[in-house]
DNA sequence: ATTTAGAAACAGACCAGCTGGTTTTTCTGT
DNA sequence: ACAGAAAAACCAGCTGGTCTGTTTCTAAAT
């Protein structure tokens, strides 16, 4: 071979790994969970099967793994909006819809709902996912109490008000799998974003 | 037997298909699309797999079947909920519990997210609900035009409102399988409660 | 600087278990 | 007697985990 002689032993390890666990989320994403074999897996990733053995014992471990960095990927990713958002790129309507895509073309939201899901009948995926999932609502929710100010916090804070968004777009996404109807997505997007600009606007810069 | 003596060959094929099709969102419910089988169905239904390849040819034309059923008894039962809005028996913050708690409890809404999600990565099976969901979301537009009216349509019609909430509801209960936190989904309820009834209000019997 | 033993990475065959569909047989109602 | 309903055996295909063999790297010994 002439593209990558003599790697050493991590790089070849990290190199398989990382592959894998992309392919475990491309295949999550394309086929969903039930149709996603350990097979599939390692042919997406162009990988042996002995080879994925060796770094992940069994699915479980590949499952999660995956989960773990796609969680991570889509929370960094939010918080780089939120981020635009506060310091000028990108405005109010902007941000949101941008998050709403971002979950829509993305291929965070589906491949990580495909294993929320699976993870109701399975008590052991359940005992995994808990823990991330939790993490990574409390960096969502970092994120929004020092990107949105609360017009009455009383009422309706800005963590509430942002957890609702993220519920609202949940929901559509969810619809979205048998009725990609735009038109029903652009006006549901549109109320939305009147409806919270009453509740909550965002931080800038000099505050 | 005792219990049943001679039924008619009708009154026998209805309630073999009545037990296969509760049975089978019976397993969708308690162990998910990926492990519900044939097997588990019948075992569930108390009847043997032979009668339910009689009745339902394939593992598709079951859950199709049962989906359809699914989908009728909830939205007959939201109907029933917003009848007892409008006439009297429930309050607005009532109907909202009363939904809110049909989703998170009833087995409605597990069930037929774990056929949506299914369905994403299953042209077949998309093909056959999508006519179904459309229907089902027909009927609760219908339902939510003739039972609440807009403060200023020109922001946010009743629909878009009530779609609002109903996906608030979607994402609300996805989080659940991972975080039944009720602290969180009082907080989220209140909130959403609250937002909404500054853009709509039910209509009174007088109207 | 080479050699060489050992470990890690990788490849692929193998197998037991389960799933869904088909087929054959028995039973129940008309 | 006949037809529809129900039961049960059967089977081909696939899945995930294990097992065995091969290649690639590492580092100690020479």
């Amino acid at each position: 071979m002439s593209t990558s002689e003599r790697r050493t032993q991590e790089q070849r390890s990290a190199e398989t790994r990382k592959l894998l666990l992309a392919a475990t989320v491309r295949s999550l994403m394309e086929v969903g969970y039930a149709k996603t074999t350990t097979a599939g897996i390692a042919r997406r990733a162009g990988v042996s099967r002995g080879a994925q053995t060796h770094h992940f014992p069994d699915k479980m471990a590949l499952i999660v793994s995956a989960t773990e960095e796609m969680f991570d990927n889509f929370a960094t990713g939010l918080e780089r909006l939120a981020a635009d958002l506060r310091e000028g790129p990108l405005t109010y309507d902007g941000f949101f819809d941008a998050v709403w895509a971002d979950i829509l073309e993305g291929e965070w939201f589906y491949s990580s709902l495909e294993i929320i899901v699976a993870a109701r009948g399975d008590a052991e995926l359940r005992g995994h996912l808990a823990p991330l999932i939790l993490d990574l609502h409390e960096r969502f929710e970092l994120t929004w109490s020092h990107t949105f100010v609360a017009a009455d916090p009383q009422i309706v804070t800005a963590r509430v008000a942002l957890n609702l968004m993220m519920n609202v777009f949940r929901g559509m996404a969810v619809q979205a799998v048998l009725r990609r109807d735009e038109e029903y997505f652009r006006e549901m997007l549109a109320a939305l974003k009147a409806i919270l600009a009453i509740h909550v606007r965002p931080v800038r810069p000099g505050e």
